[in-house]
DNA sequence: CGCTTTGTGAACCGTCCGGTTAAGAAACTT
DNA sequence: AAGTTTCTTAACCGGACGGTTCACAAAGCG
């Protein structure tokens, strides 16, 4: 894991518009149209976006007649995941109490995310 | 959390200078001077990039006689955490089997972090 | 073949970004 | 008071970013 890819990943996630499309392809694959859809924005514009999020390794590509579906690759959020993680005992103050962070966890489970 | 936030911490974490002045930060507090030593960077540039640290929550900034002490505020990187926890498991097959997941993070605990 | 659907490419535009230099502010030192 | 240290502000520059429009390529369909 090179720096530079980091640098990808966060740049291609400091986008509302790329972290939605992110959100729309974990319900599963879908078309350049299909995830255009709900923006208010041109198909050239979410083209590029794709480009960014594929350049960044967050998706891939394939072919379906005139479709390019795309399809989410989760690996460069795992690396996100472990940078995050040398920080975490600077927000949660009782990060040694491993039970507190558990308990967390499995709320978070229980509630539905409906969001994506 | 409003999603701008997100966009906000992304962004200033998308540059490798900014990420390992995050990094000299977990060791403690630090001066400009301090931090801007080891990048072949003027002083203003340095400057600007705690700009975009502090805009972003990540660092807070007090006052010492000269010096204006930088601290880091890791609460957005809980955000980000959190982000990258609803793609886990795209990336972790196991994810729905949550005690393997505990026991790999039972394991992470038992590494020593000597990098912070 | 010609038309429609789906998506990309190219050129352009305004804005933001990451850096510079030069100047100035704020606090300590002598 | 004068000078030093520390850091920020201002102006500028080149390049990347996020969007647009227009043109076109590729595949299926009448």
């Amino acid at each position: 894991m090179r720096a530079s890819d980091l640098d990808a990943t966060f740049a291609a996630l400091a986008d509302p518009t790329r972290r939605a499309i992110l959100a729309r392809l974990a319900h599963g694959e879908a078309s350049v149209s299909e995830l255009a859809a709900p923006f208010a924005m041109s198909l050239p514009a979410i083209s590029k976006h794709l480009r960014v999020l594929q350049r960044a390794g967050l998706i891939s590509r394939g072919r379906n007649a005139q479709q390019r579906p795309c399809r989410l690759e989760a690996a460069p959020l795992r690396a996100v995941a472990e940078f995050t993680e040398h920080y975490r005992r600077f927000w949660d103050e009782s990060f040694d109490r491993l039970d507190d962070y558990l308990r967390e966890l499995q709320a978070d489970e229980k509630k539905p995310r409906r969001k994506h």
